[in-house]
DNA sequence: TTGCTCCTCACGTCACGTGAGGTGGC
DNA sequence: TTGCTCCTCACGTCACGTGAGGTGGC
């Protein structure tokens, strides 16, 4: 048996992030009757073991309660798991080229104002506030 | 002189988000005293082109508040805007390395999991579940 | 009356982080 | 008393999206 502090340390996050998941029904430790302390047992151990590491995988806490009440139904939630991820894997990578073409918007700018840092050319120096001025 | 709607078109934006940017004072219409509708100049136009520009490159409504702020006082918002940038570039870069190495721990399960399609091994085809049952 | 636009709350998103205020045993 | 751990709210994050419920003029 674990306190929330004794678990969060094994499992490298913090107690209040242990309690989150308590609250949202990930971990169901039981309570010390006298002071109402969570106390986890060595299956609770696992399941926050297995939370960490889907989290490590991109699964979201919601695909984790799904993946658990599956599990409780004695069903395999492989099939699920298998559609998470294949979306999941999609879905970021949709994000990387999101983020790789915002990266090169911003370069972009870089290099435009860096060549105005000539003080010849003061008044453009600041193209974006000036785009918005003329706009204006 | 606009209303939200209006206003909202012909920035390729939902009333909404504008509603949300005068809310949080980016954008100060004025309002008809009959109705209490908003009515929008073309400087507000211009401010809501700039806001729309400013987010294509990253910047957050808060930044876009301070650069106002400045512009407001007088001052040219220049350097904190470079500023913001860099640090922005910066973010990306490490934001993007984070997302490719998550795609790569995805797709290693993904090609771990593919491999035990295989009937011969069937207690072994969701080896994220196992490893949380086993730890269990 | 119907249809359209406008308005103001107010909650939801995602996974927690950060206090605030209080308890219990050494 | 001090220090430590535990507890429960409850708000904040980021940029809106999504209703809910109501108004005003054609």
């Amino acid at each position: 048996m674990y306190t929330v502090t004794q678990i969060a340390k094994d499992s490298g996050i913090t107690p209040h992030t242990v309690r989150h998941y308590s609250r949202i029904g990930l971990l169901r430790p039981n309570r010390n009757p006298e002071n109402g302390y969570r106390t986890f047992s060595p299956n609770d151990k696992g399941r926050l073991q297995f939370i960490r590491r889907a989290r490590l995988l991109g699964f979201s806490l919601d695909e984790v309660a799904e993946i658990f009440r599956l599990a409780d139904l004695g069903k395999m939630p492989c099939v699920f798991v298998r559609a998470s991820l294949d979306a999941r894997i999609a879905a970021n990578r949709r994000e990387i080229e999101r983020l790789k073409k915002l990266q090169k918007r911003m370069e972009r700018a870089q290099r435009a104002w860096a060549v105005d840092t000539d003080p010849a050319s003061g008044d453009t120096i600041c193209q974006l506030i000036e785009s918005f001025e003329n706009s204006a």
